[in-house]
DNA sequence: TGAATATTTAGATATCTATCTAAATATTAT
DNA sequence: ATAATATTTAGATAGATATCTAAATATTCA
């Protein structure tokens, strides 16, 4: 759903993970020690970004890597997209 | 602020009024007649879009008129497609 | 098996948000 | 000036959200 997408979208520290995540995949550790709240916060972004479709895991050992997901990103600019061109009409 | 934009696009109601808004710019009390809510709810929403800078209002007499305002949607565009661009270095 | 490590889940709390009703403000018309 | 109309603001409330601590789950290693 779009509003699941907006909804993830609209938290500064999600923004950040989604960033960081262009660069390369990383763990959950890794991704959480980037930020001063603790694991179980950033686990539960982590969660909200993946419901969403955002971001996409794999289980690997004790590890779970987490990576960008393109998909939805298309979505949502085709969204914008489209609403720009119906506006032009 | 982007984070404002992507909350104030969170929401399916604020969405549906940036709809009816592309097609002809409306007066509030039209809007609000499109939903099920009050018009002070309506009103609410209207000011989050506002303070988001998606749309502008102008008082004409009794009435406030919405219109959509472009420059936002574009910066949008450019977060999301400078966002990808990145991905693919 | 049992300890260590990585991550998530559960439960609690404080803040934010969408909605309502009622009141306030502003404009027009009688 | 008073009433009617259009819209917003204030105050209340229920539900959502971000965060924490503590506990649970899963995996690896000695």
């Amino acid at each position: 759903m779009l509003g699941d997408t907006f909804k993830a979208l609209s938290d500064e520290t999600r923004r950040e993970i989604l960033m960081m995540l262009r660069k390369s995949d990383m763990t959950a550790g890794e991704i959480a020690e980037s930020f001063s709240t603790t694991h179980a916060t950033i686990s539960h972004h982590l969660k909200i970004l993946r419901d969403a479709n955002l971001v996409s895991m794999e289980r690997q050992g004790q590890n779970n890597i987490y990576s960008l997901n393109t998909t939805v990103f298309q979505d949502l600019l085709a969204w914008l997209v489209n609403f720009k061109k119906k506006e032009a009409d």
